[in-house]
DNA sequence: GTCTATAGAAGGATAGAC
DNA sequence: GTCTATCCTTCTATAGAC
């Protein structure tokens, strides 16, 4: 006997993965509708608002998955140098694994609907906010200040979101690699500096 | 007299700022005639292949017509460090005159296109080529070893790339303004590593 | 080369039986 | 809650007059 979020959430999951790997007016209803092994019916019963209301749910939903591997990723890691390689480490092996589909999961989206679709700007804004608290909290910890810790979250995401980019469109991981390496080396140079003037 | 080429750049520039704000697919090709103002017989007399093809010319026009912007950039620096700053500084006025409109004109349609699509891909991976080897030449200029130019070259375009879908997204410009001293900073400082270590 | 009209397919959204 | 059939719009693309 189903319970009654199966359908929904395969539909969730099924747009969110579309999503990832077409953007979101490259992917169409009955698209998601065939991938998650439901009709249309369906799909309108569950979400009343349509193709807007499904895209912020899954937006929200692939944040909200990405960030336990952001966790996951600063739990097995020493100190966040250790992390930021670690974390675009499993960003390339995603773009391999996939033939370079599986990128960023919101990115696409979050530009395709930055001046579109307020809401759906407005769910990707959430992920990235939400991402950004957890790296700074983890600098902070760090022993970053908090002012410094903020700035450096918002350079190290801009450089994993940058890199993915590059990397799916020339179809090479060198640019993830670089990037991290780049990044994380900023990031140990200036806890040093913070460290020797006194924290 | 209008030149014979007349409406088929007014098509091609149609076509790129709307992709540019839109997306490939989020643009339609009678939205671009209509920008262009040109009618649907004059587009595919122009533009036979459709809108791959206007969409793969496009892309490379916008592609190159950026290249001068960097070139721009680097001829009112002094050093490669400073130009970062102005290129990023530039990109965040981009944004802020369009109300987040004009973030990078291909971008958008890379990560639509990275996995259907391959000419568009394979168009916008060349013009990422092109502003690669363009940035790594100034950076060989500005003593760093090749390999090592080539590194920064990624890194300092992924962290542009990346902050604009933040900036765009969050509707917040501090993100280019952080990126651009971080990516500033770690190249400043590996020019000094190099310089110290005999160049 | 320019323009209108329209074909043919695909997209989002609904209705209504079950 | 599930499923099919269908409406209406939009999209790409083409035909054909001028």
């Amino acid at each position: 006997m189903p319970r009654v979020t199966d359908t929904r959430d395969r539909l969730l999951d099924a747009g969110a993965a579309l999503f990832r790997q077409q953007g979101y007016t490259g992917t169409g209803l009955k698209e998601i509708a065939a991938a998650g092994a439901a009709p249309m019916g369906s799909l309108y019963h569950f979400f009343p608002g349509g193709k807007e209301q499904l895209g912020v749910e899954a937006v929200t939903r692939s944040g909200q998955r990405y960030q336990r591997l952001i966790d996951l990723v600063f739990d097995r890691s020493e100190d966040f140098p250790g992390a930021v390689h670690l974390w675009f480490r499993l960003a390339a092996e995603a773009l391999e694994k996939s033939d370079f589909g599986d990128g960023c999961p919101i990115a696409t989206v979050a530009l395709e609907t930055a001046g579109t679709g307020e809401s759906l700007r407005a769910a990707c804004a959430a992920v990235f906010d939400a991402w950004l608290d957890r790296v700074t909290e983890e600098l902070v910890r760090d022993g970053h200040g908090l002012r410094q810790a903020r700035s450096l979250a918002s350079f190290a995401l801009a450089a994993l979101e940058g890199a993915i980019v590059l990397a799916r469109t020339t179809r090479d991981t060198t640019h993830l690699r670089q990037s991290a390496t780049h990044v994380a080396d900023t990031i140990a140079a200036r806890r040093a500096a913070a460290g020797a003037s006194g924290e």
